[in-house]
DNA sequence: TCGTAGATCTAGCGATGCTAGGATCCGGGC
DNA sequence: GCCCGGATCCTAGCATCGCTAGATCTACGA
């Protein structure tokens, strides 16, 4: 099938469309919500369709995720840029927590659920990549002496463990906003 | 039924075999494998069985939970009295990390699987108060003039965030040591 | 010894993910 | 215009899941 044609595009499209099922299905109903046969009934086609999009349910979870992880790339970039310098940490801090409760469905998608994306590997996904690249944009400049990648790991998972925890209910909601603050004064070691 | 009578020892020995079983399980097949029909094969007893012991699956794991909680103190609490004063954060960091690797499955029961447990709420559970508790005792030290229970939760939702994206393949491998010891550095502030 | 209450099992319901095999449609060669 | 072959799509079904209703069987007290 030669690409650009119509049955291209059409193909294209309905893959489109199945990912954005899941992703309206999981945002209003959780994913266990999101079925096979529910995903057809939105694309108003029959269910083995969707098998010759995905391989298998844990495929569309992947895609999905892979979808959320370009998003909340350029929400971090975009929160970076606006903020001054100075305040860069803790607006890409606050913007990672935001993301994180605005998108819950989609934020399970790329932390929660299984969805077989390999993110440490050699052959990881360039969506993954830039993430991270933006992650480093962010904080590598607090590492001071220390290694700037590991630094930015430690940093990166700091904030989101405690986004996990806070948005599961296991910690304070009343100083959610005071913990992340204390968090970033600590990561800045001022 | 009056407790302490035959019936109810062999009931709560059942209920025990059923926890034991789903760890098992869980642990050398994942949570997956943990089926009710393949815990009542288990217990050597029907499938319903299984029903008269845990109103539905997500008990099951939340029992799973709440005995992985239990250990965890007592693993927490074991480092930090084996540990000099000013290693304590040290430790108990990594007997947290360690935990994790040694107990996967228990780990998801707890902390990635929909268990149904109260963390933060009004009527959570006393083993994860004293799970808390024993994090206090670690970490509070460090929160100097800052807000102790506020400091003490960000440390542990940092120790944690390392801990779930360090071993679902999203961190260095390599570097996990230094990662480790870079946080607890920066939580001392030293 | 017998009747009843509780314990346990068999069987089944409505779902799930996924697949096999038949129908249908569409495009290219005569 | 027709016909044929391949791609596309659907109906139907399999094995399995969590969970439950109803029958049966066991054990204990009157």
């Amino acid at each position: 099938m030669e690409p650009g044609s119509r049955k291209e595009r059409e193909r294209a499209e309905r893959r489109r469309a199945i990912i954005t099922a899941a992703r309206d299905i999981a945002e209003s109903e959780g994913w266990p919500a999101v079925t096979t046969r529910r995903l057809a009934q939105s694309i108003e086609y029959s269910q083995p369709v969707i098998y010759g999009h995905f391989a298998n349910m844990q495929a569309i979870v992947a895609a999905v995720a892979i979808e959320g992880i370009v998003e909340l790339t350029v929400h971090l970039r975009r929160a970076r840029l606006a903020a001054a310098p100075e305040n860069i940490p803790d607006a890409v801090a606050w913007a990672y927590l935001d993301f994180a409760r605005a998108h819950p469905a989609l934020f399970d998608a790329m932390f929660t659920l299984p969805n077989g994306l390999d993110f440490g590997g050699p052959d990881a996904p360039v969506e993954l990549v830039d993430a991270f690249g933006e992650l480093i944009e962010a904080f590598a400049p607090l590492a001071k002496g220390e290694d700037q990648e590991t630094y930015v790991e430690m940093a990166w998972s700091a904030i989101h463990g405690q986004t996990v925890l806070g948005m599961s209910g296991r910690l304070r909601p009343q100083v959610a906003a005071e913990r992340m603050a204390m968090l970033v004064r600590v990561l800045k070691r001022e």
